[in-house]
DNA sequence: TATGAATGAGATTTCATTCAT
DNA sequence: AATGAATGAAATCTCATTCAT
């Protein structure tokens, strides 16, 4: 990488930290552009070679720390050798996210309502700039060498995501209606029946 | 009610109704004080006589419409009287409210991913304006007399309403990772599964 | 006129007056908002209130100096009674129209090429904010009570306006080819010309 | 002409054929030195290499165009060997330039108010670059060999073109007072009447 | 010659809020 | 209760120009 490159790098990067620095302390409305420039220490033209908007640098961190936590759960869950089943694997990694999530609250504000299906989309379209992983493919992989079969793995996966962060936001933000700790349980034991409710052998 | 009272209430509603064509046309952040008021056709300043600021409106437009969709809800289930089981009667009501925001998409967009259990905490501290109905209390009705017993209501209802709306947004606007009407069979199945997985005799 | 009237009047023509200075001194491409109203005294905000943009309030003020100049020489026509032929009160007028620009270079340079035939049409078009007199009405007047006939008394205007304001301006400000005062009496014998070129007896 | 050369006139090409048609497009202020070298194909510190600034870009254009147009009039009036008097070969050119902008309606809107005298004083002191002829030779060589003399030649074309250019403006742009095709025969007779007005031989 | 990243002053425009009427 | 003119801070965004490569 030549010295420009490098430069450049370091700017956007410099840009990029510094806007999630002001949205998680401010809000993204209370974020202007001129506030990240400034802190960034760059001028205020620069911005708009690397970004178009706000909406743009806010949308392109959201794509970059979810991608950040669920490569983390997937690395977690990969050093970890002794967890077989679907069932444990999926809870495993929702369990992960939620205390993630439980210990970083301003991340969770952050992310706030979208940590969804939609960011896979985004991030999939996305240039490939933010994230470098699949993670349509990482999640399906968890159903592969399964002894049990499942209608739609997608359609399960999709449905878990939603579960969880809806629920965990709700609860770890505002204990409404219950505070994590007490809710987790009853989180758990959700997924796994909304998982059995998929299994193909549970239809015959 | 005095005629002052009527013109005052009109005011008041003609701020309220043009408020939300504009924020389901342009949405929240590009909708001005200014463009309400001009299209509502009073003056600025009458605005502040009803309203702190954009995003009280915003939120009692909210509660507004997230109460009126319940409670059509619970009437057309209490007009219908072969419904019997807790279960079915969630089925119904999450049915309902399916069915209703894919008809009215502008309405699913607006609420978004306001349609939550945040709501009822909103609508139960705001002062009464804006919805007449004690939520809490018409869900928790849905579990009197029912034979199987559960072991959190409230738990249930917060979960089964994240799960929905948060699904549903994704399917009807996105068509994320299915279409609608692909998805709402997967989404019934869960409903009954997460509702299952509560029943205190099934932990017996 | 209430006091508030009285109040806006006085802002806008504080506004106009302000522009017209920095338009001539500075020209305008290089007057911003920002220096009208900072000279003018009054809010930027208020600028808007009045008028579009730059752009806008220079046309007015086109307008308004293009009216005020006309107006004069009919006055001055109507004051003096001794001109009687069409072709005498049309070389009054032009030269009134020289002299004046040609006193006034300063005003030359801000109407620049824009004394013609389409100010008329701006102009009444315009809002009578501007001006409040039908140029086309006053012009044609000069042919009423006419010995001689002419073809199409308008073209005729119009073509003696475009050669007028033409010629001056290129004379009184670079000098070429000549200054106004070497070259006045070509222009008079040119607008002579054209204007038997358009006597209807001349056809016959 | 060598290769850098050859390469070095590219790019200049380049740019004045793509800062013509932004500007005819979108107008001299609204296109800015980004747009030109963007579309030109060329880096943002080449334009500096071979211009001053937009308005230099502008100015240069202005004054090919125009060369361009009366390069061709006279050419096709010296092809044409049957036009002897000089009144009919200013009409003739008149003509030509008419029909000339009036099938080009972008250009005359280009050259707008600037096809004028004016132009042969920038052309004559531009660096021969954009035009290689000296129009005043031109034009006073239609006066050679004329059995009829005049009292200054300069100054009766001088005349002609700012009358021709100012009215064909306004009628080929916005049919005002008339279309072109009704306008014309009253401008033919009025370019001959101030021809002839300035006769000498008339005067004895 | 040619490049294009970086600059940062400054232009335009918006808009919530106030307050005299 | 209602108005709407006025404010002016602040936000967005542009763009000519420079300069290291």
């Amino acid at each position: 990488m030549s010295k420009i490159e490098q430069n450049k790098n370091h700017k956007r990067t410099a840009l990029l930290n510094t806007a999630f620095e002001l949205f998680i302390s401010k809000g993204l409305n209370r974020t202007s552009i001129s506030d990240i420039v400034e802190r960034a220490g760059v001028a205020k033209g620069t911005f708009y070679l690397y970004f178009k908007d706000k909406y743009d640098i806010h949308n392109r961190l959201i794509a970059r720390k979810t991608a950040a936590i669920f490569r983390q759960a997937a690395d977690e869950l990969e050093s970890r050798g002794d967890i077989n089943s679907v069932e444990d694997k999926i809870i495993f990694m929702a369990d992960f996210v939620i205390d993630f999530l439980n210990r970083d609250k301003t991340l969770l504000t952050f992310i706030s309502k979208n940590l969804s299906w939609g960011i896979f989309k985004n991030v999939l379209i996305s240039s490939k700039e933010e994230t470098d992983i699949d993670f349509r493919e990482v999640f399906l992989k968890l159903f592969e060498s399964s002894e049990v079969a499942y209608k739609n793995p997608e359609v399960l996966i999709f449905m878990i995501i939603e579960f969880v962060s809806s629920t965990t936001y709700s609860s770890v933000l505002y204990s409404e209606p219950l505070g994590i700790d007490e809710l987790k349980p009853y989180i758990d034991t959700s997924i796994r029946q909304i998982i059995r409710g998929q299994e193909v052998s549970s239809q015959l």
